[in-house]
DNA sequence: TTTCCTTACGCCTATCGTAAGCATA
DNA sequence: TATGCTTACGATAGGCGTAAGGAAA
């Protein structure tokens, strides 16, 4: 096969044609790049200029390589800016996976400062639940997954970076609706909009913990998996439901919240947070970035908090 | 710049992902593969592997050169091709892309009118989904692609050359093989042999599309990316499939066809049909010649249908 | 201890530059 | 005779293979 800088001398001498004043543009002398043409004629079993002392021209052959060389080389020109940038983290594709209340919360804000931060790296967007995006970091089909801290899994690692909480979403106009915040007792004997146990698995848990430990037992009436059909459950007055201080940006109207209180310890279980993982052998310098941009993020909303 | 040989190397290392057994392939021993690797990287300033003595593995620089890097070697071959045949005064080398069923219905046909119509010429044959044979077409490393009509792409033009339409294959013996084609309601309920949304994409849609005109949904049980895949399971009586009407000539036994019918609207909306797709501006005399032969002979298929 | 990627080193091939050759206007 | 591509030749650089080194399971 042959060389490259039998291409780059072959585009240089047909754009001149002139031998002399090619070898110039490309920093050498003459003999040796008479020399390239030749090896580049012999390889290709084509005659590609016809040339006298007095004239150099292209042949149809050489027509037909022109192009084709310029192609060739451009090609590689781009692919090796390309990898640089990829390479030093300026360019790539992150495939980000997310629940859907951290879509919702999360999202956005991530992707507008990694925006700001890292033009050129492209984003894949997948929503999945927490347990589907592990399994797909550790497959390696995704980079980064926003997600609810369940079970720990060997090669991934998460971190903390959206602190959250649970508060109740009462009707408007509900006795208990003050705005002083409710205990959980208060909301015993009060039907409960309850997550259900196979998709919302986390929050499930997550809502029995907390009245398992003010010794009360919920009286759940209806079942959902996601945040705004529990609030469309609460706002039709069918009863209560504990949800993310981070849904009442997009709970619908005839929803009133109220923070839970009253309980030693309800501050360590009430805990919500959002995670990010990734995988822990994880080399891709857009995905490291990334990392940094969320955490950083998160450690100054945790300042802005205390 | 790095080097065509250098570009070889990664690609042999990148597919065998072992150095010994790249070293190998190339003809040549482990060290200096390993230093030509070496040179590339810091060529580029990129790690392009992750590499212990234990295994392999490409990093995100990496995957964005692998599939650069055969583009360009693609490209070399087929100039270096193309110079040959122009030199020799013979015609010249057309690079045809074809999806696995284009592969089996039409590229037989194609390439013996083709022989008869321009010895002389010749073909490289190359299997490809549809939306890489694009990518193909604008890279130049294809001249023609045998595809399936998804996205408009500027600077490639596409036109149909053979008519399609999916019928039902069902378990010889069902009670709706009658012989008399079935209605899309007469399905409804029966396992449905599903193409997967990643490798079969065009076709998963179709599918949908039909079923979500009648009105029906789906009982996906089992996914398979290819045609005689799923045809297998249904001749394993493990449901139905809507597969193209020209997989009947290369359907195993125990399966029986049935056309679909029944709808007002429902031809217009089961279209299959290939579709043939070169660059807008290629002027190979040789590939415009294909493309006339498979053309006309679309005009005539097209009448003897009707 | 085995596997397998990397480093070290001698040999050889290939490319460079200088100088001479030669064809054309 | 001047221009400019080609051939000849010695020096150097770069790649290959063999052999030794070193990290991981």
């Amino acid at each position: 096969m042959f060389s490259l800088i039998q291409l780059e001398s072959f585009v240089a001498v047909a754009e001149e044609l002139h031998f002399g004043a090619a070898a110039a543009r490309l920093n050498m002398t003459q003999p040796p790049l008479s020399r390239q043409i030749q090896l580049l004629e012999r390889e290709l079993d084509a005659q590609l200029f016809e040339r006298s002392s007095r004239k150099v021209e292209l042949t149809a052959a050489g027509k037909v390589l022109l192009p084709a060389a310029r192609s060739v080389l451009d090609l590689c020109n781009k692919t090796s800016l390309e990898v640089r940038r990829v390479s030093s983290g300026d360019a790539g594709t992150i495939v980000i996976g997310y629940t859907a209340i951290a879509g919702q919360v999360a999202l956005p804000g991530i992707l507008r400062k990694a925006g700001a931060h890292m033009a050129g790296v492209s984003f894949v967007l997948r929503e999945a639940v927490s347990v589907d995006q592990l399994d797909s970091i550790t497959r390696g089909s995704i980079d980064i997954g926003l997600l609810r801290p369940i079970v720990a899994r060997p090669g991934v690692v998460t971190r903390p970076f959206l602190e959250d909480r649970l508060v109740a979403a009462l009707p408007e106009g509900h006795e208990l609706a003050t705005g002083n915040g409710v205990s959980l007792k208060q909301l015993d004997g009060l039907p409960l909009m309850m997550y259900s146990t196979a998709e919302a698995r986390y929050f499930y848990d997550l809502v029995m913990r907390l009245y398992e430990s003010a010794s009360i037992h919920p009286k759940v009436t209806q079942f959902a998996s996601q945040v705004p059909a529990l609030l469309a459950f609460v706002a039709a007055g069918l009863g209560v439901t504990l949800v993310p201080a981070s849904s009442k940006e997009f709970a619908p109207s005839g929803v009133q919240f109220e923070e839970l209180r009253g309980q030693a310890g309800l501050a360590d279980l009430n805990r919500a947070d959002l995670h990010v993982a990734w995988g822990e052998s994880s080399t891709n310098p857009a995905v490291l970035r990334l990392l940094r941009v969320i955490l950083e993020d998160s450690d100054q909303e945790t300042r802005a908090d205390t």
